[in-house]
DNA sequence: CATTGTGAAGTACTTCACAGCA
DNA sequence: TGCTGTGAAGTACTTCACAATG
């Protein structure tokens, strides 16, 4: 298939045709009309205006489940993403191969972020361990971390963080089941995965069991014993 | 603390006081005018109305590194969620110990499913299983998964799935990185186009907390071939 | 002549600002 | 007096619809 059109990827996406074209004109006119878009030349203008055609090293500091599932994880490297260390504190870590690397003492931290010109950091520690690990990852000078660890971390302007909840989906997902549970079946679902909100229940009104003001009993509150 | 004003709240998590209070009507009239919300009932309303108050028993089918790593993550226990079973293919895993449960057999899924109620599965599985494992839980009676396996799913009408791509995050990251990294430094094949920065570089960067979702924070995921 | 690229129109979301109440 | 709850105003995002065009 060397070209598609809009109509095309929209109705693959799940989205209007129209929103597609606009956003796709913000990276410049790509298309041709009456044809539609090369896809080789699309995938490569967004793939680099993405940052997807640069080689991003990144280190991975917590080597545990979590992170030697992140370490195996086939999705970094086709997006352009280069582990380029993996660091634990526990010494009996230290040494021990994992997805191929071997692990490195997180004594030597600083100087594996300086080496390897690493401005990326995934942290996958406990808890108690994260602050005090993006903060020599800072000072180290990586300044974009994404963090798996189940705490806010703070950091200093100019250092990008962003934190993964892996129980945030499952919780949208329960939402949604208690919906239906609820009410009568609504929306189906979306190949996207994007949840969708519907029109969204208008009726401001309390819903409590235990309701403290209005003298009204309550409404639904879609709560299935 | 035992009340919270809709100003403290709002600067605690990086938005504007007006909408928090606008959300939070939505629930209900839970606040006192002068004083502010009591923090354990609006904690205990906002928690019942996301269904955080219910136990949700799920299942998670492919027990990986990854599958171990949700497993033991603490979050979803505190959220409401119930592991009731952990189920893989491989017979060597089945019967071992992950996170204090025996890992069950693939072949059991249909009875697991039934005999525990469940309404929600994760997907751990590598691609290659998962549309299969996908239309079993389907069939036995699931009706929201969650994948984080790297495929798209097809799902009759009425079931939810939600995909987690682990690289999506690091993309995001990388996108602002590159942008960081200098606007000019890029090869000129394209330096026209549109001022993709437009007009209004409204800048949110709070910085204190993390800013999904925020006004730049989402970048369209793209499959490259 | 099918399809892009894009002003204009439409819809959704956010913030302002203030009446009303504890 | 201080702060909520909310209509009105403002801003952002989405879709329509059609002239431009390879």
């Amino acid at each position: 298939m060397p070209t598609v059109s809009s109509e095309e990827l929209a109705a693959a996406a799940g989205v209007n045709s129209a929103k597609l074209r606009k956003d796709f004109s913000y990276l410049g006119s790509y298309g041709t009309r009456g044809v539609g878009y090369d896809v080789e030349y699309l995938v490569y203008q967004i793939s680099r205006e993405l940052g997807l055609t640069q080689d991003w090293p990144i280190v991975m500091v917590g080597i545990g489940n979590l992170g030697a599932a992140l370490a195996n994880y086939g999705g970094f490297a086709s997006r352009g993403f280069r582990v380029a260390a993996l660091i634990d504190a526990d010494p009996a870590m230290t040494g021990k191969s994992v997805a191929g690397m071997s692990v490195q003492h997180a004594d030597d931290l600083e100087k594996i972020v300086d080496e390897n010109g690493v401005s990326i950091g995934v942290i996958a520690t406990p808890a108690g361990a994260a602050q005090q690990v993006c903060d020599r990852l800072v000072a180290a000078g990586v300044t974009s971390i994404l963090n798996f660890a189940p705490t806010v971390l703070s950091v200093p302007d100019g250092v990008d963080v962003r934190k993964v909840d892996l129980s945030i989906e499952l919780q949208i997902l329960a939402f949604h089941e208690q919906r239906k549970a609820g009410e009568g079946a609504v929306d189906g679902a979306e190949g996207a995965g994007v949840g969708v909100e519907g029109p969204a229940a208008k009726v401001t009104r309390p819903t409590a069991g235990d309701d403290r003001k209005g003298p009204d009993g309550d409404v639904p509150a879609v709560m299935p014993a």
